[in-house]
RNA sequence: GCCCCCGUCGUCUAGCGGCCUAGGACGUCGCCCUCUCACGGCGGUAACGCCGGUUCAAAUCCGGUCGGGGGUACCA
């Protein structure tokens, strides 16, 4: 399986997204990569929770990343909910790990104590006239008798890591070589003058401790891996590391224009596909298919073909857009490639909800549902649009209605006039069957009265389901039967 | 400003020096099927940002340029 030189067994690979807000595309396609790429390799995902932002953490949050990665399927193998021995997993609950880690460094040269503002770093910079934001080193040497003057103020220190001078140099899994030169990276912070942790610490230091082989993240983060990779020279000096990871950075996900989806954008939240009844597989497949292609002339296929051909060379560096269309029309690939009885399992929740039937269904609502779906499944791209399909048959005579625009567009005169004939044909029918309701129709609308078939149909359509657009009208109306639907057509005439 | 990344149809992409008068998918347009919708079928539309260089040969390699994006925090 492994040969030499490529991922192995050993693959270590992590989710740790922060519970701050819903979760959003671009972090699941992040998770879907990751994913991807261990199982290809047979390698570990460690899931960790980055909630060390205590302002913007949320509980809800937190449980909707968890409940969106079980219906997405994006299995873990340690962390989150089933430990392991690199735990916790929640870096809220890490905070000793990370004060010891930080004693350590401090003892070391890797870092300095930093006393100086933001105000005071800015106005030397101006004064210098330097083009490198960030810190300028100021404390880097800074002499006993500075430091305890600055103590004497009353100031606590940041501790600050110490880039070191050169350039680094590393090779991204999925773009090549890239180098940066350090003095372009400046000095930065790894705890806040309140001993607080930065994520600039713990991202590393939870990689380094949790055996992490391999980064793929956003490439909002190419920029901050030089220092990470910095800082790795630091953890292993003291012996909180044993090796770099190597660092893969994802394209971004756009949204409308040339912005990166952002969460104010409503496109950009899981929920909004998973409720909209988005097929997990539909959607993983459109999410894997923004950077990614399994083959030049395919883009519908499963996780396990996805696990089979993912590879990271193969990964395209470019930004992609999001496109709704084209993720429905995958997900549409998916509904087709659905039995009928999977789909109605799987449309049965969206029908609770709408209080089309109850929840579980009563076996008569499940008869009536299995007769119905197979005129269902094919015509819906999204589990959620089944509701508006179904609801018809299954509603009470009492609480029956009818779209109002497309009553008032089809049941005109000349629309009831075809409602009556049709009663009218109808109400001696001996049998009632598809077949029969067809015949009965055609000889009394299409030859009777010279109608065209989109002419004649469509108030009947209205009148005996409530829209224009239904299942096919004559199938409809056997499984209604002949007294609702009889009844219907006289009510749609008074 | 500075640093880094990116650059093939409207969109997602295939392409890794000759197979490319550039392929697929979504979208879009036209037609067919048809009781609505959806499906399905057929056909059309549309791209290598630009300029140099290397080479017998470049969408593919190199340089530059232009354009887009990101980063420049005691956020993550």
């Amino acid at each position: 399986m492994s040969t030499p030189g490529s991922p192995s067994d050993s693959v270590r690979v992590r989710y740790c997204p922060s519970p701050t807000g819903s979760p959003h595309v671009g972090l699941a396609r992040t998770a879907l990569f990751n994913w991807a790429f261990a199982r290809h390799h047979g390698g570990t995902i460690v899931f960790r929770m980055e909630d060390t932002d205590k302002e913007r953490n949320s509980s809800e949050s937190y449980d909707a990343i968890l409940d969106l990665w079980r219906w997405l399927g994006l299995t873990w193998d340690e962390g989150i909910e089933k430990g392991g021995p690199h735990g916790p997993y929640r870096q809220s609950e890490r905070g000793d790990i990370y004060a010891d880690v930080l004693a350590r460094l401090r003892a070391s040269s890797y870092t300095y104590d930093c006393f100086c503002t933001n105000e005071e770093v800015e106005a030397r910079r101006k004064a210098r006239g330097s083009k490198v934001m960030g810190y300028d080193g100021f404390c880097r040497e800074l002499s006993t008798d500075q430091r305890a003057a600055f103590e004497a103020e009353g100031r606590a220190p940041v501790v600050r890591f110490r880039m070191p001078d050169g350039e680094i140099t590393f090779t991204d899994l999925v773009r090549g070589d890239i180098t940066f030169q350090t003095e372009f990276v400046p000095d930065f912070a790894l705890s806040r003058a309140n001993g607080d942790p930065l994520y600039t610490l713990v991202n590393p230091v939870d990689d380094a401790l949790m055996g992490i082989t391999h980064v793929l993240r956003g490439e909002d983060l190419l920029s901050s891996t030089p220092r990470q990779i910095a800082l790795f020279e630091g953890l292993k000096a003291i012996g909180v590391a044993q090796a770099t990871p190597a660092y893969g950075h994802l394209p971004y996900v756009m949204g409308e224009g040339n912005k990166k989806l952002s969460k104010r954008d409503p496109e950009a939240h899981m929920e909004l596909y998973r409720e909209q009844g988005f097929l997990p597989e539909g959607l993983l497949n459109y999410l894997a298919l923004l950077g990614w292609a399994i083959a030049g002339d395919r883009d519908v296929f499963s996780l396990d073909e996805m696990v089979e051909a993912f590879e990271l060379a193969d990964v395209n560096p470019n930004p992609a857009r999001f496109d709704l269309k084209k993720a429905e029309a995958i997900n549409a690939s998916h509904m087709r490639l659905l039995s009928v009885e999977e789909v109605t399992e799987r449309v049965l929740p969206f029908l609770a909800k709408e209080g089309v039937v109850a929840d579980p269904p009563t076996e008569e609502e499940a008869r009536l549902l299995a007769q119905a779906m197979p005129l269902v499944a094919e015509r819906i791209n999204k589990l959620a649009e089944a509701p508006a399909m179904l609801d018809f048959l299954f509603v009470d005579e009492a609480g029956f209605t009818r779209d109002p625009d497309d009553v008032a567009e089809l049941l005109d005169e000349t629309g009831r006039s075809v409602v009556q004939a049709s009663y009218d044909a109808l109400g001696g029918l001996e049998e009632w069957t598809t077949a029969s309701i067809e015949e009965a129709l055609r000889t009394a609308l299409i030859e009777g009265l010279s109608l065209k078939p989109r002419v004649a149909f469509g108030p009947v359509r209205v009148a005996v389901t409530g829209r224009r657009i239904s299942p096919p009208l004559f199938e409809s109306m056997e499984l209604l039967g002949r007294e609702r639907s009889l009844s219907r057509l006289q009510s749609a005439l008074g």
